[in-house]
DNA sequence: GGTCATCTGGACTCCCTGTCCGATATTGGA
DNA sequence: TCCAATATCGGACAGGGAGTCCAGATGACC
């Protein structure tokens, strides 16, 4: 850890690394999060596993860059478009693309336990309310899924922001939101 | 794992499953779910580990229950009132009431590292979108954590229902969907 | 070609998991 | 009340992954 970082310069450190990413994505892809080690990782990538401690201090330290180069790609193809969440058009390209990636970011099997339990609640929620109010199709599906997500995110946002708003005006404040979803 | 569970009716089992349960909730809004081990859960609990594993296979299992009755109280609470998603006000109330613990399933650090990242590249992105469109405030941060929200659930059913829509079909329905919060 | 940094692989400790056992304590029924 | 059944206890065990360390081989860069 406290180590001298090695030089970033060198073609071996540019190997290495290359390769511990490739090979986390891939099994990220094929097993998710949970399902590999350190030591699968390295024997992917054909490197010594005490070389990977040598670069990063986890599995979690690696994940780091590739995010961020797509955040920027998805910047610049939607810079100066003038239209509204543009960046949204690449993102879901990418997703497409890289399916079974993606499935593990955002997918029903992603992230822990209790995420998992209480998204698969919320959503069956939302469902059983929209199967009384719009006819069954893709279209209600998707708008089951747009309205789960933006419940979860909203309830996040109300919790770390500390808002001073009661449930009661929250609750109102979300179905404005919601709007015309909901009259359909 | 196979043998015959214990008698559920017997009062040592059901003190034992109801302290499990209450150190579960306990640590799990104190440490998040990676913070602690099945011995802290039984050392809370002032259960011997060995009696754990007669009754749950994991932590993970020891989870289930809560949340079912979660969805149930928030289901009886909302029947009958002909308002569309009714059950979210019971839902918040639930939330800001035992703030710490959904922090830990809904909040920022929940979740495992991609998730999280890929969480927080997207509401980064759209709301640097909405800071072009939309005066600073709580209303606009709400508004962000919604599209946000509903955008990442809406990729997850894109992906999950292997929807024969194109990127650029489904991205004209997201904003369709997402209609006049955009246009403010 | 020499020097220096990186990679290697093996060994080691630490911690958590999940299983099993014999001994003890508590239960519900006779 | 007493007994047989059944839970609990706690300690021991094997298995495995994490993270650290080192001495020696390898390859980069000048």
């Amino acid at each position: 850890m406290g180590q001298p970082l090695p030089n970033p310069q060198d073609r071996r450190v540019l190997r290495t690394r290359r390769a511990l990413r490739e090979a986390l994505v891939d099994l990220l892809a094929e097993r998710g999060w949970d399902g590999f080690t350190v030591q699968d990782i390295c024997d992917r990538a054909d490197v010594g596993r005490s070389t990977f401690y040598l670069h990063f201090a986890d599995k979690e330290e690696l994940v780091g860059g590739s995010l961020e180069d797509l955040g920027r790609v998805l910047r610049a193809h939607a810079a100066g478009t003038g239209r509204p969440l543009a960046f949204t058009y690449g993102l879901i390209e990418h997703a497409l693309d890289q399916r079974r990636l993606f499935l593990v970011v955002v997918g029903k099997e992603s992230g822990h336990v209790v995420q998992r339990k209480f998204r698969a609640m919320v959503l069956q929620l939302v469902g059983e309310d929209r199967a009384a109010s719009q006819p069954a199709g893709p279209h209600r599906d998707a708008v089951v899924a747009f309205l789960a997500g933006a419940l979860l995110e909203f309830l996040a946002w109300a919790l770390e922001s500390r808002t001073p708003l009661t449930a009661a005006e929250l609750d109102a404040m979300f179905h404005r939101l919601a709007g015309s979803l909901l009259a359909a």
